[in-house]
This record gives structure tokens, sequence and C-alpha cells, in this order.
DNA sequence: TAGATTGTTAATCGATTAACAATC
DNA sequence: TAGATTGTTAATCGATTAACAATC
């Protein structure tokens, strides 16, 4: 009776997949098929088909995919049929550019908290937000009922803040600090670091 | 006689074995296990063992791994034994805040030219740059002979912009554009998108 | 209808892990 | 020496691909 959980590097690219048909949709495509995903994404049309199939059935055979049905499955499938309030820890350079990025709309997120401990930053406006002071995080976070996260503080302090962050219930968060840190199981932790990028492609240059 | 190239997999993990060893440097520590590392990492210390056995014998039975002497090799696999120097294509948010980053230093890399394509942008400083032209991409990149970059701009030009790196010599990109790119052989790229992997945790969720 | 493309099965391929001799 | 840990082999595990019946 039990069920197998799906393959967590098959759930990594399905915000791939919506990616692409998202840019589809904005060209005002209607249809698809995995062919032409895959050439788009680099991968191989089976891989897409397979993915696809723990799922459900999306596709119809001699047509292929509706774009707007199939990014609204996935985005039911991601749970990003819904908007995540975030809280951004740190109002530095990263957690700046973050707090302005204009990505987050209509992905499924959207920033209501920045947190700083820098007196000079605590009341200052960062875009639409007020830089909040970091002995609020609890508070805050909990009255908000938020359940994600980024942390863009020094790495010194990223272990730290992620234990505060898991304290005010926080469940996913996104750590822009070049380091591991620890959480307990039912925290889901991913890394952004533009070095490890980098390094992975300099050792195929000359 | 053809010797198997290295996993590709295999060469994404050797930049987290080198920042795991570079925080062990900055404690102060000498010697390490494949124990250890495995534990802060959260992967199989067999794994690490086994990665590293593609490179070369690094370790002492019954010792472990110095900690300087392998992150010197890594450094040296990678080829961040030395600095390479990038350009930043566009001068917004996501470009001024990776302009400012100060998680370069050490780490292999240099930002040493900022473009955009904004009048109001062109000629201010940001941090110790000036932001060039960007029709001056091709000239400038060649005199400098520089061969990494980071495209900062608007979804709708990243494509674009690719082209013109590629044209000025550029042999890896990171890009900041959640789009995919589609560049030459012998061109690398990587991508960096907050959101894909904040929905790839979003599915783990409630 | 003929052509196209899906969803799925089975085969292949590759990555991870377990185990241990070697040896520091 | 005894204990610890590597590097490597073989086994296991899991992911990808190829192929095709089903069917739109």
């Amino acid at each position: 009776m039990d069920e197998k959980p799906i393959p967590d590097i098959v759930v990594g690219r399905l915000p791939l997949y919506l990616r692409a048909l998202r840019h589809m949709i904005s060209e005002g495509r209607q249809l698809t098929s995995s062919q032409e995903l895959a050439e788009r994404l680099g991968i191989s049309a089976a891989q897409i088909r397979k993915d696809l199939s723990h799922f459900g059935e999306f596709g119809k055979q001699g047509t292929g995919y509706n774009i707007d049905f199939l990014a609204e499955q996935l985005e039911r499938i991601l749970k990003v049929d819904r908007v995540w309030n975030m809280a951004v820890i740190g109002a530095g350079d990263i957690g700046s550019a973050v707090a302005r990025y204009q990505g987050f709309a209509n992905r499924g997120f959207k920033i209501t908290l920045i947190f700083d401990n820098d007196p000079e930053k605590i009341g200052r406006r960062i875009g639409p937000f007020t830089v909040h002071n970091m002995d609020q995080i609890g508070t805050l976070i909990k009255a908000e009922n938020i359940k994600v996260a980024m942390i863009a503080v020094p790495t010194a302090y990223a272990q730290e803040v992620a234990d505060q962050l898991v304290s005010a219930g926080i469940k996913a968060i996104l750590n822009y600090a070049p380091l591991n840190i620890n959480v307990p199981s039912g925290v889901w932790v991913e890394y952004t670091d533009p070095v490890t990028h980098l390094q992975h492609m300099t050792y195929y240059l000359d």
C-alpha cells in the first residue's frame, strides 16, 4: 500500500519545466510537445514524459500538451498555485537585491518581511519594506505565519539565524551564505552560491 | 587509450568539498576525514572517497586528509589556483549586488568589468567599477582577455547578450536570468534562479 | 485516414554504497 | 601494536533511454 515517493531529482526538474512553459505562454503559444520542451531545456523528450507520468496523464497522443493546462498542473503539484509569503534575513547587498527582485511575482512567492541587526539599517526602507530588528524574527514570522525564508547574512551568522528561523516555524530556507547549515528533519534547505557554479565551469576551461 | 572523462556530477561536487575545507581552515583545523566531511555535507563518506579517487590519492590511511593539502589539490583541479577576471552584464539590482559581493575574493574570481545599456547608468560607479556601455562588450572583453561572465539583464535580453558574449570570446556564463540560453559547444552555462529552488522546496510543504 | 505524439515497459546505463585489504 | 581510515572493488540501487502499442 506504500506509495513510492517521487524521486527528488524529478521534483527538482518540475520548476524548470514550469519556467519553460510560462515562457511559451508569454510568447502566446498554446501547444507544445515533449520534443520541443526537451530541445529548449537540453534534456531528452523521454525523460520529460517519464517525469510527468509520475503525476498523471497531461498530454494527448498525436497532439502534445496544452501549455496552459500543463503549467496549471505543475503549479498545483509544486504548490505554487498560491502565494507563499517570505522573510528575508539580512539587508546587505544580497538581501536588498533580493528584496527588490521582481522575479518572485507570479511565480508563487512574495517577500513580506526583511530583518537586519544593524541599528543603521533597522527602520530604514528597502523598496516597499521597512527593515525590522532581528530580535523580532520569532514574533513577526509567527504572527504572519510565514513558512519560507531566505538567509542573506554573513557566513558566520548563517547557522545561528537558521536556528532562529526553525524556532519561528520556518519550513523552507534558501541560503545565500556559502555554508552548509544543519536543520531538523521536516525543514528544507536549498543553497545558492555563484562561486560553486563558477568553479564547476572553470574545471572545463583551459 | 581513451581517458574516461570524470563524470560531471563528480566535478559539480568538488566546489562543495572545497568550500567545506576552506571553512575548516578558517576554524584553524589541520586534519579531516571522509567521515567528517560527509557529515558536514550530508552525503556519504564512501562517495567523497570515490569522488576524490578520480583525481589521485590525497589521504593517508588511519589519518585522513591534510586539509590545506586537499584544498590546494582541489583548487588546482578546478583551476581556481589562479584568478579569473569576470564581466558582469547588467547594472540593475542583481548586477549591482553581484558587483559589490565580497564572496568572490579568495575563491578564484574577480569582477573587472560591468556593463549596462541605460544611459542613466553608463559612466556611473558601482563599488569600484565604472559602468560601461554595452556596445563596448566585445571590445573590452577581448582587450582584457576575459573568459567568464555573468548575465544579470532582463530575461528578454539574456539570449542576445549571451550571443554577444560568445562572440567576444567568453567561455563560461553564469546566467541570473530565469531562462535557458543556447550557446555553442565549448561554451559553458550555469544557471542561478532562486525561484526554482523555492518551488523545489514548496513541493514538500503542506 | 495517415501522421504524430503520448504514456509505459523493458533494457541500458551510470551512480552510489558496502565492504575490506592495505597501511598509516 | 591496535585502531583508524584510506582507496578500490564488487554489488546494489536508481535514473535514463529506447522502443512501441495506444490513440488522438
